[in-house]
DNA sequence: AATCGGCGGCTTTTT
DNA sequence: GCCGCCGATT
């Protein structure tokens, strides 16, 4: 043989910049790689996987890869395929969530669980937490959804019940700790884990039996995270079990900068400090940008080095400046949202960037509708990018729960939903004689069906009716025994629950569409069975290779083999969600900033500028100076936002909108004050920096001094003319500016000198934010 | 047992 | 402005 190392090698350095070659070819030992947007990381943790396996000739199924979202992972296989071809079938690369999943039901015996465990979603977690409150006999004092957050926060911290420290005086601590006594309790009666039971059940396990630990430690010798900003606690803890400091070839890439998961755990204390847990880890910065104009970029810029406690870096860019940012005011939500649209049409005729390429964010779904409307009427085409609706809806859940019960019966929570779905005459009353007899026989809710005669109360028709379902339940659970494919069972399910055939007979319009997206359902378990099969057949290939290669007593079977084909379309319906959610070609994406991270586009609309809705009010509520921590989150979303543009940035906020049913007045975002005017193609003064509500001022004074802020010129408050101090409602007031021509008030904002008002001006000048001095009346 | 209406609560982001 | 819950009504 030639070189052939030496070729795989130089194709695989290929376009890198040297610090990303340094990640790539870094030896053993931990690896931290600071990635800024756009630097190229995806690209640096599939080059450096396909060096580990074609230079350094690591086996794949030795390489664990793990990253956050779904979206993420799918991503990075596809990448690692075109760079590995079939050898890429033996890498773990998925979630945390589901490689836990994976792990968990391989190891299901030893904590408690069946191999057939199925796993709640958040809809489940409530139901369940409610049910535990009423065991538990707990003070409705306080909300379910607290408590469940409150239980979430504490599995994301790696705590079981026992772990929690509750102070003597701490009333709603103890509550949380009783309710997730029982919800836990319950958990594991119905052979169900949540979410958070995925990883710390798994952090639990590896803990208590270092046996098992030993089995993955031994076979994943590396390990591979992306997106590490975002990671809990007990996902650190699950990193460190496998990949032990200080020496395990651990590499994390992320961003401290785009950490926006704070409120679901995620702690970026994780990746500053990682360097601490994993001494003499080399860090790689990746500073270059290739994505964003420099305007955009010295936007983000300046918004996030606002934030304390970052690590030093600066995204740099050999592109050009590129357009101006764009500010867009706006009357309302509704003017915004057809100005957006309007704006989107101009871009694709004249600006000749495509529908695809453009995107328009914002901080809440709520905000979406609006956009969507207008969107709709402008004849612009978009899709919504948002999580998992399919699934979400209720007929689909409805006949999920019947898909979980085949498989566990003993799913309480999934038994409970579809008991009289479709109606089959189970009322409360049957519901609740059946329940309290469960419970105090120590009956999972299938087992209490089995043992019905026994329940005094029922009448003879109730008897009958639990008779029926409980048939029911048994034949899908003996037909999902034998089940050779996912569609097979859910089609047999749906004929023996006759859940389509009733919708049908209903014949409305509303019911049409749900047994519609019933069969759509059938097609997605096809669809599984299809891809299924394929990749079965590659891993059978690969199979014979792997076990030839592997040293003795190493496990290197892919996770998933021989987990059943329903089962397995399960875990994809509860983990992975919606399987091909992807942006829809030739249109525009409408999305959440949180969504929007890790993607990028020619054109980005970041609506809802306004402090309350970005800043979020709950960051604004904040007591700690500056808002703390939620609000430096706040603005790390903020420059996720900007970053994902690459040619033009439009900054878009609405003088008042409907907020919760009423309208409000909300300032312009503070983040808007930390872009330099120039970039917006504004001169000094023509837009000065947003005011404040009054209550701020005095805690915040950043505009007045700041050097990067916009800046007022003092030389000019002395400058009188007749709307120096704004005062009354001078809307809809008639006004002339000396370069923007004659307006009429639309609203105002502040008071004295700096007073700014917005006004809509004749002509193409439409709406400008000017302060109230330059103007006079007339 | 199912449906309807009123009431209150509450709204971030999602694996 | 929406959703879910509760109670009353049929």
């Amino acid at each position: 043989m030639e070189t052939p190392v030496n070729a795989h090698e130089s194709a695989l350095l290929e376009d890198l910049n040297p610090p990303q070659a340094d990640a790539v070819l870094h030896g053993d030992g931990p690896l931290l790689v600071l990635s800024g947007a756009g630097s190229g990381k995806t690209r640096v943790i599939t080059r450096r996987v396909a060096h580990l396996v074609k230079v350094r000739r690591v086996f794949p199924w030795r390489i664990l890869a793990v990253t956050f979202t779904n979206k993420a992972a799918r991503e990075m296989r596809e990448r690692l395929t075109a760079l590995l071809g079939a050898q890429a079938n033996d890498l773990v690369v998925s979630t945390f969530h589901s490689a836990a999943a994976m792990i968990l039901r391989r190891e299901a015996e030893h904590v408690g669980l069946t191999r057939s465990f199925v796993i709640y979603d958040d809809g489940d977690q409530m139901s369940l937490v409610k049910r535990a409150m009423r065991d538990a006999g707990v003070d409705p004092v306080m909300q379910p959804r607290e408590i469940l957050h409150r239980i979430d926060q504490e599995k994301n911290a790696a705590r079981l019940p026992d772990d929690m420290r509750v102070e003597n005086d701490d009333l709603r601590g103890a509550i949380v700790q009783r309710v997730y006594r029982v919800y836990q309790r319950l958990l594991r009666a119905a052979n169900a884990v949540d979410f958070g039971d995925l990883l710390l059940l798994l952090v639990k396990l590896f803990r208590d039996q270092p046996a098992v630990l030993d089995r993955y430690r031994t076979r994943f010798t590396h390990v591979l995270v992306d997106e590490f900003q975002d990671t809990n606690p007990v996902q650190y803890a699950l990193l460190r079990q496998l990949a032990p400091p200080p020496s395990a070839n651990l590499v994390v890439v992320g961003d401290d900068d785009q950490s926006i998961y704070r409120w679901r755990g995620a702690d970026v204390d994780n990746i500053l400090n990682f360097p601490l847990q994993y001494p003499g880890a080399k860090v790689v910065k990746l500073e270059q940008n290739y994505r964003s104009d420099q305007n955009i970029l010295t936007a983000a810029h300046e918004v996030i080095s606002k934030n304390t406690r970052r690590m030093a870096k600066k995204l740099w860019s050999e592109r050009p400046k590129g357009e101006n940012l764009e500010l867009m005011l706006h009357r309302d939500e509704r003017a915004e949202a057809q100005e957006v649209a309007r704006r989107i049409l101009a871009l694709q005729r004249e600006g000749f960037i495509k529908f695809s390429s453009m995107a328009v964010f914002y901080r809440t779904n709520a905000q979406s509708r609006v956009l969507e409307e207008a969107l709709r009427l402008a004849r612009v085409p978009y899709t919504l990018v948002s999580g998992r609706s399919f699934y979400d809806r209720a007929e689909v859940r409805d006949a999920s729960a019947y898909l979980r019960l085949m498989v566990n019966p003993r799913s309480d929570a999934d038994l409970l939903r579809v008991l009289n779905v479709p109606a089959r005459g189970i009322g409360d009353t049957t519901e609740e004689r059946l329940t309290d007899f469960a419970n105090e026989q120590g009956l999972s809710l299938y087992e209490a069906l089995a043992e019905r005669q026994r329940i005094p109360a029922l009448n003879a028709a109730a008897q009958k009716r639990l008779g029926g379902f409980h048939q029911l339940l048994v034949s899908l659970h003996g037909f999902a025994q034998t089940a050779k494919d996912a569609a097979g069972a859910v089609d047999q399910m749906l004929k023996e629950t006759k859940l389509v055939e009733t919708l049908v007979a209903d014949g409305s319009d509303e019911s049409l569409t749900r047994a519609e997206n019933l069969k759509e359902l059938l097609g997605a378990a096809q669809e599984f069975d299809l891809k299924r099969a394929s990749d079965s057949v590659a891993s059978a290939m690969a199979a014979e290779a792997r076990e030839e290669e592997a040293p003795e007593g190493v496990d290197s079977a892919p996770l998933t083999a021989d987990v059943p084909p329903l089962q397995a379309f399960l875990e994809q319906i509860s983990l992975v969600g919606e399987a091909d959610a992807e942006v829809r070609e030739g249109r525009v994406a409408l999305m959440t900033l949180h969504a929007a991270k890790g993607l990028e586009f020619d054109a980005v609309f970041l609506t809802g500028m306004e402090d309350s809705v970005f800043p979020h009010s709950r960051a604004l509520k904040s007591e700690e100076p500056d808002g703390g921590e939620e609000m430096a989150e706040e603005r790390r979303l903020c420059y996720v936002g900007f970053t994902r543009a690459r040619k033009r940035l439009f900054v878009s906020l609405a003088q008042c909108r409907s907020l919760f049913g009423e309208l409000k007045y909300n300032p312009p975002s503070r983040f808007l004050a930390d872009v330099p005017q120039a970039l917006f193609g504004f001169k000094e003064n023509d837009l000065p920096a947003p005011p404040r509500p009054a209550a701020m001022a005095p805690r915040r004074r950043a505009w007045d001094d700041d050097e990067t802020g916009p800046r007022v010129d003092r030389s000019y408050s002395q400058a009188s003319s007749d709307m120096e101090a704004v005062s009354g409602d001078v809307r809809g007031m008639r006004v002339r500016h000396e370069q923007f021509g004659s307006g009429r008030i639309v609203s105002t904002d502040g008071s004295g000198p700096n007073a700014k008002v917005t006004v809509e001006f004749g002509g193409d000048v439409g709406l400008k934010r000017v302060i109230a001095r330059f103007l006079i009346p007339g």
